[in-house]
DNA sequence: TTGGAAAGTCAACAAGGCTGACATAAACTA
DNA sequence: TAGTTTATGTCAGCCTTGTTGACTTTCCAA
């Protein structure tokens, strides 16, 4: 009775039987129950020591991209300025961020993580990269491809351009 | 300099460059945006309406279940019980849902989306299906194999297993 | 029949979103 | 140079949605 063979058809057919509203649901709860798979191991870690997912994805992007100032990191995030400063005073004050004074243009923060938020970043992203790599190398390579195209697809265009730029290791 | 055509290798070869540390960073980066993506049209919709994701989780399980009970919904939704009877009782109060007592055990409250509950699960579900048909029909039916294989790897397992029954129209 | 378990409710608290108002310093512009 | 814009920080207050603790009602089994 599953119906889960129905991806499978391509050629001049095209029976599109992938995009029924019951495979759509399937796709929509896929994402809802995957999602919480995903942040579960770093929450956990988080919550041991104090913070929350904000701290993590502050945490994430600055590591990714060290340097990058408070407007950057808020245009990546989507939140209020108000939300993102209580994360990232905290965040300072614990010493695991330093916001050095802009040298060109004094009125900008660049953020940056310290020897202990290099740790946190560490610790947090490898839980959440070993559960990916289990994941990836049980669905196999293809499989991984089109997990990405989909989820691609599925963003909002100003957010790929985010997502995009951090696949180039050099701008 | 993009390496997105990586994911191509498979045969006796197996490089595995699929499972590279910067291929999961960008996987795990994918399912933020995305995830942005995939509730942003419905967020518009509930906030209009003053409900929260809590409420649309809510009425997307009992839509697909009706007559659940309140305990089988916290399993699925893993929160606690006193948060989702909030959320309950504002959409039992706003004539959303009812909640019939049982016949069998009068401690449970079988739970059913009204006329009007299922006129909100359906403008919610339709604004979800159509970025998600949209993503599908443009990533094409082998990605969105590769799409399912990957997520459903990256639940816990005992999600999956709420996941898999929802396939199963006839349990 | 009685005591424990299970389902659900009420109350209070915390995290982390939000808006609005305002301050400061630096940069830019007319 | 005076006035405006930009980047950031901060205070106050609100909302949603998670939490724990205490309580009631109902069921069931010893």
């Amino acid at each position: 009775m599953a119906e889960r063979s129905a991806s499978a058809t391509k050629g001049r057919g095209e029976t599109l039987l992938f995009l029924t509203d019951e495979q759509l649901r399937r796709g929509i709860e896929a994402m809802f129950f995957a999602y919480r798979g995903f942040t579960a191991d770093p929450d956990r870690i988080l919550h041991e020591k104090g913070y929350g997912r904000a701290h993590h994805r502050a945490v994430h992007f600055i590591n990714r991209t060290p340097g990058t100032t408070v407007n950057n990191l808020l245009s990546i995030l989507g939140v209020t300025k108000q939300s993102l400063n209580r994360v990232l005073r905290t965040l300072v004050d614990d010493g695991l961020v330093e916001a050095r004074v802009g040298t060109r243009d004094k009125r900008e923060r660049h953020l940056f993580l310290t020897e202990a938020g290099q740790q946190l970043e560490h610790s947090l992203s490898e839980a959440q990269r070993n559960r990916m790599r289990v994941a990836f190398r049980n669905a196999g390579p293809e499989a991984v491809a089109g997990f990405r195209a989909v989820l691609e697809e599925m963003m909002d265009a100003d957010m790929r351009r985010h997502y995009a730029n951090g696949g180039e290791t050099a701008p």
